[in-house]
RNA sequence: GCCCGCCUGGCGGAACCGGUAGACGCAACGGACUUAAAAUCCGUUCUUGGGCAACCGAGGUGGGGGUUCGAGUCCCCCGGCGGGCACCA
C-alpha cells in the first residue's frame, strides 16, 4: 500500500469526469431535474475561502442530487461587469475586458483544481456582449411595457467613484465600495418600476417555504407595506390643498401641526418668495444623505405664512412647518404632526410650543386622568376627545375616520410602501451600455432590435474621472433612428446587479438566439437550490425576483420566483495578528515559539494575537485556498469546510482543522487497504447468518446510510461528517478474519465509499478502484438502507425515579409496558432510589424512558 | 429606537416531536512503537465529593422564575453577543 497521493488521485480523477463529460446536462423529460446553483463570483482575481465554502457546500448537493436519480444542472458563470476593473484601468493602466478575461481565467483554474461538478459548457461572462445583447434586447421590452422609466429624481451622488448608488448601496451615509460620503444630486436617471411588483413582492415571501425565515422577514421589512389613509388639508384662503399620508388616521383629532418636506413643491414654491424658507430648505438638502448621524440631527422646522383647516372639525386651523425630518420619497412628502401619540412629533411640538392633545388613552386609564408628558403613548386604547370617534377602540376608529373622509371627499384608505423604484444608472464604463437614443427631436428613442447589441467602445480612456463613455470622441454621437438627425447615445450603463438578475435564467440555454429557450427554463426553472451569502438578502434577491416578473411578462419564462430553495451559508473566519507595531501580519508568516506563543516568521518579534473574524484583505487574516489544496489536496480542504461548524453559521479556518481532516483523508485510506485482504469480492454472495458483532456493525452501516441521507437532503454537513467518522471507528471493530466479517467488512467500506462520494469526490473514487469496482463511483447511485436494519431488536430504556436516572434497563423493542414496568421497578438501583416508598405513578415512553414517581 | 436571531465542556459543535446532555471532531494529558523525532496506535478529559479499583453520590446547557412525572428543548422576566432596518409619518 502506498500513501496517498493527492496531487495524482485529484488530477486523475478530474480528468476522467472531463473525459466522461459526467457533468455536461440536457434537458430531459424523462428525469425529475434539479437544478443547484451557487451565487456566482465577481471575477476579482483569486477565489477565496468564502468561494469554497460556497461552492463545496453546492457541490454536495449537485453530487447528492445527481446519484440520487435527479437529472442536475450546476453551472458557473462570472458575475463580469464591476468597478474594479475600471479602477484597475485607472490604477494598472490596463483596459477592463483584459484585466477582467485574465482574472476569469485564472479564477477559472483555480475553481478546477476543486473537483466541482459543474457543466463548464455553459459557462457564462456577464461582460460577453453574447450575454448583455439580451439584456439589452430585455431592456427595451421593459421599456414598452412601462417597467423601465426615466426621471429627473434626487440620487445619491459618490463623489469618489463619481457615479450614482441606488438607496440599497448607500450605508451609513457612505458609498457601499467607495465609502465616501454620498451627496444629493438632481440627475436624470433610469429606473425599473420594482414597486409595481410591490405587493406581489410581499406575498409570494409567503409561498417560499424553502427560504430561511429570516431573509423573508429582511425582504418584508424592505418592502415595507404599510396601511394608512391620504388626508386632504385645505389651505385657508386658498383653492389648494395638502395631501398627508398617515398610518394613524385614528389620531386626526389629536393633530397639532402640518409639516412639508423640503422638497415638497409647495415648500419650493414658498422658497421662491421667502428667502428664509428659501435658506432653511438650503439647509436641510445640505445635511442630505450626508451627516452619517442623522440620528442626533436636531429636528427642525420652519414656520411657513400658511394656514390648512382640520378635515373633520369646523373653524380648526393647523400651522404649516417646512421640516428637516419629512421625506419627499415616502407618502405624500407631507404629514400631520400628533404629538400626544408619536415620539418624534411630541418632541417637535415642545420645541415649538405646540399642543399635546390626548386622543388614545390606554385601556383601564381614565379619559380625564390620563395625559401624555414626555412620553408619547403609541399603545392601544380607547379614543376619546375625538368627537364621532369617541371611545371606539384604535381599529375600529381607523375604519370609521376613513370611511367619513372618504364620504366627505378629504381622504381614501391607502396602502404605502417603502421600498423605491430601482435606479439603475451608472456613470460607468465599465457595464452593459443602457440601449436608448437621446435626440432633441424625438426625445429618449430606443434602439432599435436590429442595432443591438450596443458594444461598449474598445478605445476608451481613463485618465481623468467621470464616465469615459461621455468623454470618448465619437461613441455617443449617433443619427437617430426616427429622424435621422443628430442625436446622443445614453452614456449611462447599467447597475451590475441587472445582470446577476437573470444569469441563472440565461444559464438553462447559455447560447440560444434569444435571451432564452423556452423549452429549456420551462424544464430548468426555478432554480431548486440557491445557495450564498446572506449579504444578498435584500438587493440580489429581491432584484432578481422582481426581473423574473419582468420577464414573464415579456414572455421569457413562465415564473414569477426564481428560487424554490434558498440557503445562506456563514462566512469564514480566522484568528487575527498584530504585530507590536500595529500592522496586521497574515497566518502564512506567523509561526510559534517554544513557549506557544505566536510570532512574526520573518522578524521572530512577538505577535498579538485576536478575535477570530471574517477573512479580509484589510485584516490579512485570509488563508489562500490554492496552496490549501496544494498542500492537501482539494477533499482535505472540503471535509474540513464541511465537518464542525453548521453550514449557516460562521466557521473559524484553522491549521489543526485542516491537518485533522488530512489525517482522517489518510486514515480511511490505510483504513480500505488494510481491510482489503480480509474482505469479501464486490458481489459475493451473502452469508446465511451474522453473529452479534457482525449484525451490530450492518446496523451501524445502514444507520449511517439512513442518517446521512438525511442529513445531506437538509444541508446538516456537519451532522454527515460525525456519522461517516463514527461508521468508519464501527468499522475499525471488525478485526476477525470469518466469512461473515469479511462480508461485512466489504459492505461497510463499499458503504463509505459512496457516502463520502459528494463531499470527497476524488478519494471516494480512488477507494472505490481499490476496493476492485471497475466503472467510477460518479455514475453509481446513492445506497438504500435496510430498513429492518434500522430498527433495533434491543432497546436501552433509561429509568428515572421522580426525573433523575436511576439505571438503564436493556429491553426487547416494543415490550409490554407492564413488562418493562415490572423489570424496571425491580431494579437494584430503583429499589433503593424509592427508599421503601411506594410508586404512586409509573410513567412508560415506550423504548425510550420509564419514570418512577414515589 | 424598532424588528429578528443566538447563548451547551478548554474549543467547534451533537441531542428526532419535551424523554439517558456532551455524539463526532479539535486541543490537551498519559502510554505503546522508535536511538530520537515525525507519522501511527491505545487510553483519559463537564465540574465536584468518596474509593486501590471496577464504581458510588452531588451539581451542571448565560442568570432568575414557571409549566410538566420529566425542560438544553415550552412560557415569563433579566443579562450578554450578533444581525437587519433606521427621520418611513
Amino acid at each position: 500500500m502506498s500513501r496517498y497521493n493527492h496531487k495524482d488521485t485529484e488530477a486523475k480523477w478530474q480528468a476522467v469526469w472531463a473525459e466522461r463529460r459526467s457533468f455536461e446536462t440536457r434537458e430531459d423529460p424523462a428525469k425529475p431535474k434539479y437544478y443547484v446553483l451557487e451565487m456566482f463570483p465577481y471575477p476579482s482575481g483569486r477565489i477565496h475561502m468564502g468561494h469554497v465554502r460556497n461552492y463545496t457546500m453546492g457541490d454536495v448537493v449537485a453530487r447528492f442530487k445527481r446519484a440520487r436519480g435527479f437529472n442536475v444542472l450546476h453551472p458557473m458563470g462570472w458575475d463580469a461587469f464591476g468597478l474594479p476593473a475600471e479602477n484597475a484601468a485607472i490604477e494598472a493602466k490596463i483596459h477592463p475586458a483584459k484585466w477582467t478575461h485574465a482574472n476569469i481565467d485564472q479564477m477559472r483554474a483555480q475553481l478546477k483544481l476543486m473537483g466541482l461538478s459543474l457543466d463548464w459548457s455553459r459557462e457564462i461572462a456577464t461582460c460577453d456582449p453574447a450575454y448583455y445583447k439580451h439584456e439589452q434586447r430585455m431592456f427595451l421590452d421593459f421599456l414598452k411595457a412601462g417597467l423601465a422609466y426615466r426621471k429627473e429624481s434626487w440620487v445619491n451622488w459618490d463623489p469618489i467613484d463619481m457615479t450614482v448608488l441606488a438607496n440599497e448601496q448607500v450605508i451609513d451615509g457612505r458609498g457601499w465600495r467607495s465609502g465616501a460620503f454620498v451627496e444629493r444630486r438632481k440627475l436624470n436617471q433610469w429606473f425599473f418600476k420594482i414597486t409595481h411588483f410591490a405587493d406581489d413582492l410581499l406575498e409570494e415571501l409567503d409561498r417560499l417555504p424553502r427560504w430561511p425565515e429570516k431573509v423573508r422577514l429582511m425582504q418584508r421589512n424592505w418592502i415595507g407595506r404599510s396601511t394608512g389613509a391620504r388626508v386632504t388639508f385645505r389651505i385657508k384662503g386658498s383653492k389648494d390643498s395638502i395631501e398627508v399620508y398617515t398610518t394613524r388616521p385614528d389620531t386626526l383629532f389629536g393633530a397639532s401641526f402640518i409639516a412639508l418636506s423640503a422638497d415638497h413643491p409647495l415648500a419650493e414654491a414658498i422658497g421662491s418668495r421667502d428667502a428664509q424658507a428659501r435658506a432653511f430648505i438650503e439647509e436641510c438638502r445640505r445635511l442630505g444623505t450626508s451627516e452619517a448621524s442623522i440620528e442626533s440631527a436636531e429636528k427642525k422646522g420652519y414656520l411657513t405664512q400658511l394656514k390648512v383647516l382640520h378635515p373633520l372639525a369646523k373653524d380648526w386651523e393647523l400651522p404649516v412647518y417646512v421640516a428637516n425630518f419629512v421625506l419627499m420619497e415616502y407618502g405624500t412628502g407631507a404629514i400631520f404632526g400628533c404629538p400626544a401619540h408619536d415620539q418624534r412629533d411630541l418632541d417637535f411640538a415642545h420645541k415649538y410650543n405646540l399642543p399635546v392633545r390626548t386622543v388614545v388613552v390606554p385601556v383601564g386609564e381614565g379619559a380625564k386622568s390620563f395625559s401624555v408628558g414626555f412620553e408619547a403613548y403609541t399603545g392601544d386604547g380607547v379614543l376619546a376627545n375625538s368627537a364621532f370617534l369617541d371611545g371606539l377602540t384604535v381599529e375600529d376608529a381607523k375604519k370609521k375616520v376613513v370611511a367619513r373622509l372618504e364620504a366627505l371627499g378629504r381622504g381614501r384608505g391607502e396602502v404605502n410602501f417603502r421600498l423605491r423604484d430601482w435606479g439603475v444608472s451608472r456613470q460607468r464604463y465599465w457595464g452593459c451600455p443602457i440601449p436608448v437614443i437621446n435626440c432633441p427631436a424625438c426625445g429618449t428613442v430606443p434602439v432599435p432590435e436590429k442595432d443591438l447589441p450596443v458594444t461598449l467602445p474598445e478605445d476608451a480612456t481613463f485618465d481623468k474621472p467621470g464616465n469615459p463613455l461621455e468623454h470618448h470622441p465619437s461613441w455617443k454621437h449617433v443619427t437617430c433612428p426616427v429622424c435621422a438627425g443628430p442625436a446622443l447615445r445614453e452614456t449611462d450603463t447599467f447597475d451590475t446587479f441587472v445582470e446577476s438578475s437573470w444569469y441563472f435564467a440565461r444559464f438553462c440555454s447559455p447560447k440560444a438566439e434569444a435571451p432564452t429557450d423556452r423549452t429549456a427554463v420551462d424544464y430548468w426553472l426555478p432554480v431548486d437550490q440557491y445557495i450564498g451569502g446572506v449579504e444578498h438578502a435584500i438587493l440580489h434577491l429581491l432584484y432578481a425576483r422582481f426581473y423574473m416578473r419582468a420577464m414573464r411578462g415579456s414572455g421569457y419564462v413562465s415564473v414569477d420566483e426564481p428560487f424554490a430553495g434558498l440557503f445562506t451559508q456563514g462566512m469564514v473566519c480566522h484568528e487575527t495578528y498584530r504585530s507590536a507595531d500595529g500592522r496586521w501580519v497574515a497566518p502564512a508568516e506567523i509561526a510559534w515559539n517554544e513557549q506557544g506563543t505566536a510570532i512574526e516568521a520573518a522578524t521572530a518579534q512577538p505577535v498579538t494575537v485576536g478575535r477570530s473574524e471574517k477573512m479580509s484583505k484589510s485584516r490579512k487574516n485570509t488563508v489562500d485556498p490554492t496552496e490549501i489544496i496544494m498542500t492537501y489536496g482539494a477533499d482535505t480542504a472540503r471535509w474540513f469546510m464541511l465537518s464542525d461548524s453548521p453550514p449557516d453559521r460562521d466557521m473559524e479556518w484553522t491549521a489543526e482543522g485542516v491537518e485533522g481532516a488530512w489525517r482522517y483523508v489518510n486514515r480511511l485510506w490505510r483504513a480500505v487497504h488494510q481491510a482489503k485482504p480480509a474482505m469479501a469480492p464486490p458481489g459475493a454472495a451473502r452469508p446465511a447468518r451474522f453473529d452479534d458483532t457482525e449484525q451490530a456493525v450492518r446496523r451501524a452501516i445502514h444507520k449511517a446510510i439512513d442518517g446521512v441521507t438525511h442529513d445531506l437532503d437538509q444541508f446538516r454537513f456537519n451532522r454527515a461528517v460525525a456519522r461517516v467518522h463514527e461508521l468508519s471507528n464501527a468499522l475499525a471493530e471488525l478485526t476477525g478474519q470469518g466469512e461473515g466479517q469479511a462480508w461485512v467488512r466489504r459492505e461497510g467500506y463499499d458503504a463509505i465509499a459512496r457516502l463520502i462520494g459528494p463531499l470527497m469526490p476524488h478519494l471516494a473514487e480512488a477507494l472505490w478502484a481499490a476496493l476492485d469496482h471497475e466503472a467510477p463511483l460518479v455514475d453509481e447511485p446513492w445506497p438504500v438502507a435496510d430498513p429492518v436494519l434500522l430498527i433495533d431488536e434491543m432497546v436501552t430504556i433509561a429509568v428515572q425515579v421522580n426525573g433523575k436516572l436511576r439505571a438503564t434497563v436493556e429491553l426487547p423493542r416494543d415490550a409490554v409496558q407492564a413488562e418493562a414496568e415490572r423489570v424496571a421497578l425491580a431494579l437494584p438501583a430503583v429499589v433503593k432510589a424509592m427508599d421503601g416508598r411506594a410508586a404512586r405513578r409509573v410513567i412508560v415512553v415506550p423504548n425510550r424512558i420509564i419514570n418512577v414517581v414515589v
